[in-house]
DNA sequence: TTTGGCACTCGATATAAAGGAGTGCTAACA
DNA sequence: TGTTAGCACTCCTTTATATCGAGTGCCAAA
């Protein structure tokens, strides 16, 4: 039997819908269940209570909502949830004012990892959540300069420049002395060889180049290589994020779980488990969000992640995102994480 | 009136003292205020519980126990702690195994910073506290040498390596555009100058001499030591703290206050204070014990510090600490945290 | 489709009673 | 004089019980 109510493709009605917007609005703000009275109230259709409990009970049915028990108002479930992110969220426009403080904020920062940690400390400081970003992967950014400087006997500095202005350095232990002209040649050979290349594209460079100087005996580029191919390598496990502001999230009684809290903190300084589940957005244009439960890592139980891709140059370097309750205001947080993100990427291009 | 009982300078009785220390034992033990029967019993000496009860009034009115209302037994107060501390203590001999794990895991770590890592890794997991390690002041350190690497116009890397193999670099803004020949001559001129002076002595002369290029118009000499100056500047405030292990303070009871652990936590992310805290033990030798509420900080609440100056060449150039409930194993941590130092500092000097 | 009514559930809150651990004090004992 | 047993008392903890109220589900009527 065809019904008269309009029914959208995920088979909830539109009414029933707005009721979950509604519903999980309340919910946002209280964190308490909320009643079929109150519900009534906030929909402003002037309706009964008893015609919202109708409405509730089909949404139960659907798992949109869930009652903790018989005599509690209604929870959104992680599925409603989902919903609501996917399709029912009005997001607010940012105030200017705010998009200024996040620009001015950025502006004043000093060079690339400065600017990468007043991005997360201001992330956490406006939502008063978490805030996370991950340092651009070295495998995208490019070659630019290498340079050795003799230490001691048998040690040598090596000094890696990459396009971004990020600078590594390295001591290596090395077999035999060098001298000083013998290492500036070195120097000068690989800046000449692989100036301008992505640092992938180095690593095997130098690996191809190393074995054919080994076969052709030629000492001095096979040292060379050597030593660039240890700092190259050395440099590479720089995947790295910034966290901000994890003690905000020990005020949400949502979380307040010690039990819960112990591991989300120690996935924080893990920092590993956070890097491979934000590696997952990393191709996905403009804000996602994430709910802890969809992820399987149970220290997520209870959280949300809104993320956010920041470009250099129309390519995507990093994440940004924002971890807090899964119960946080969404229309706030991701236009906040939106921009900081382009900020971000903006200023990042300027050096 | 003379009484017959052993007095000691502090005006409690050698007796109370020990019954003291059986109570604190017990209390470390067990986290629960103790009653007269059970040191009874752990006192070993065959008195009456209602002997034992008398002696526990004397300690209260000399305020070294405290009940928490009147049917519980005691809990030792800070200054009953302190006493422990300071007299009562019978510090545990580390095994020989456990001091060999130390060293071992030590051994390993590649390089300063690592081992600095490693340290405090290492206390938190052997103690199942917070382990903290400061990194060594650069004041204390020695310049060795200076570089310089033209990267684009008007933007030169600076890199500074010290004595103790720590590599600061830094990208300067320049006036104008140097060559390589200006900048390898510079810094040429200024590894001349300064190379083993202490990075304090290097600050001053920097000025000095630089005011002197100044009044004599050596364009190039100044440029250098403005240069210089920045750099050394700049690496100045790297005093900094590496701290592991947080979350293990999650797990005592003592200190499960959301409210208590936030201000910790807090102050684990800002580090000032801390590094403030332990600077004060910079110059004392061998470990000192400190319990939070004598700090005046009143994060620090419900936590004693363990903590020990380490050494190259007989010098204190960094402090090591463990941070946990102030019913703490004391016996245990003590000999930990000084090993630890020790072997610390021999770990360092082989670099 | 909406609404009012009604019985019912169940958490939250309060109150009372019982149990027990531990104290302080007193008086007796070695 | 130090030590001990005895005893009344305190106060936390636990358990049981009753009450309150928010909210539900369902039914019958509008």
């Amino acid at each position: 039997m065809a019904t008269k109510k309009v029914i959208s493709e995920n088979g909830v009605g539109e009414r029933a819908q707005y009721f979950l917007k509604v519903l999980i609005e309340r919910y946002i703000r209280d964190g308490q269940p909320v009643g079929s009275r109150t519900l009534a109230k906030d929909a402003g259709m002037d309706l009964s209570p008893a015609t919202i409990r109708n409405v509730m009970c089909d949404l139960e049915d659907l798992g949109l909502v869930a009652s903790p028990h018989t005599s509690a108002g209604r929870i959104p479930t992680v599925t409603g949830f989902r919903m609501f992110i996917d399709s029912l969220l009005t997001v607010q426009r940012l105030q200017a004012g705010e998009i200024e403080r996040i620009r001015t904020e950025l502006a004043y920062s000093g060079d690339a990892g400065n600017l990468l940690t007043s991005a997360s400390q201001l992330l956490s400081g406006v939502t008063h959540m978490a805030g996370i970003v991950t340092v651009p992967r070295r495998e995208r950014t490019a070659f630019r300069q290498i340079e050795f400087l003799p230490l001691s006997e048998n040690r040598v500095l090596a000094i890696l420049v990459t396009n971004d202005g990020e600078v590594a350095n390295r001591i290596l232990n090395t077999h035999r002395d060098f001298t000083r002209l013998e290492l500036d040649q070195a120097a000068n050979f690989l800046n000449h060889s692989f100036s301008g290349l992505e640092m992938e594209k180095v690593r095997s460079r130098v690996l191809e180049e190393l074995n054919a100087a080994r076969e052709s005996f030629d000492q001095t580029m096979a040292q060379a290589l050597e030593m660039a191919g240890e700092v190259v390598d050395a440099s590479a496990p720089h995947e790295d994020c910034l966290i901000a502001g994890q003690t905000n999230l020990m005020e949400f009684e949502d979380l307040a779980s010690l039990q819960q809290l112990r591991k989300l903190f120690d996935a924080f300084a893990e920092k590993r488990e956070i890097l491979h589940l934000l590696d997952q957005f990393h191709n996905a244009d403009g804000v996602q969000i994430f709910i802890g439960e969809e992820s399987g890592f149970q220290m997520l139980n209870g959280c949300s992640i809104v993320t956010a891709p920041y470009q250099v140059d129309e390519d995507v370097v990093g994440m940004l995102a924002v971890i807090g309750p899964t119960r946080m205001e969404y229309e706030r947080v991701i236009p906040i994480v939106d921009v900081t993100a382009k900020i971000l990427g903006a200023a990042l291009k300027n050096r």
